[in-house]
DNA sequence: ATTTTATATAGATAGGTATCTATATATCCT
DNA sequence: AGGATATATAGATACCTATCTATATAAAAT
């Protein structure tokens, strides 16, 4: 397991309000003015936040004429459940069970 | 979904070296010196991870003796994947799907 | 009792971050 | 062209955090 990596997705989802952008997305596409929405923040404060989701792999931005259209990256979609099974699944791998094989 | 709690949560996983100590374990309960053995941080940092850990619910610890041992919290265990799929599946509660209803 | 061992707390430092206002850019409409 | 709209960038501020050294606590060993 990649910690490093994966500490990144999970510090730009460590925000309630990113959270519930990614929630949203989780529906389909949207443009940041219909994301802005739902938020009592400025334009520039959710211009930040998705800058951050985008850093991280986790929202895909594309644009169309005036409107910014993001959309949950399918990579995001599909790794974000398998990191959590694999953080938490009792590895035999895992360092804990090496040292059991030499007490 | 509770942005605001599950925030809590994510935030003290945002760490690659909290991320490791969650994955030793969920291999079973450890004592701090065994949990540090992994690091190259010195002990009073390991105390402050995993005292945000404790704070945020994903770790107990109980002492016995000298040692204090920790173990991952059987709710964390639970909650996290169903976080992640809550979070990602498409709700029909979710804002964007209201809106679609009035346009 | 004193020393050793395991862990925690206090306080400091360096760096990161969520938010704002002000301004810029870029596209569309007239 | 000029104004309106959508979004981004710059720079500032206030707060948070990961780490350290120094010190304290608490249990075990001698």
């Amino acid at each position: 397991m990649d910690y490093q990596k994966n500490a990144k997705m999970i510090k730009a989802m460590a925000d309630p309000n990113r959270l519930k952008i990614i929630d949203i997305l989780s529906c389909g596409t949207m443009c940041a003015c219909d994301i802005l929405e739902n938020f009592d923040f400025t334009k520039p404060t959710l211009s930040h936040h998705m800058k951050v989701l985008q850093e991280a792999n986790i929202v895909t931005a594309e644009k169309n004429g005036k409107w910014q259209n993001y959309t949950l990256d399918p990579q995001f979609i599909k790794q974000l459940p398998l990191f959590t099974y694999n953080l938490l699944k009792s590895d035999e791998n895992c360092i804990c069970h090496q040292k059991k094989a030499t007490n």
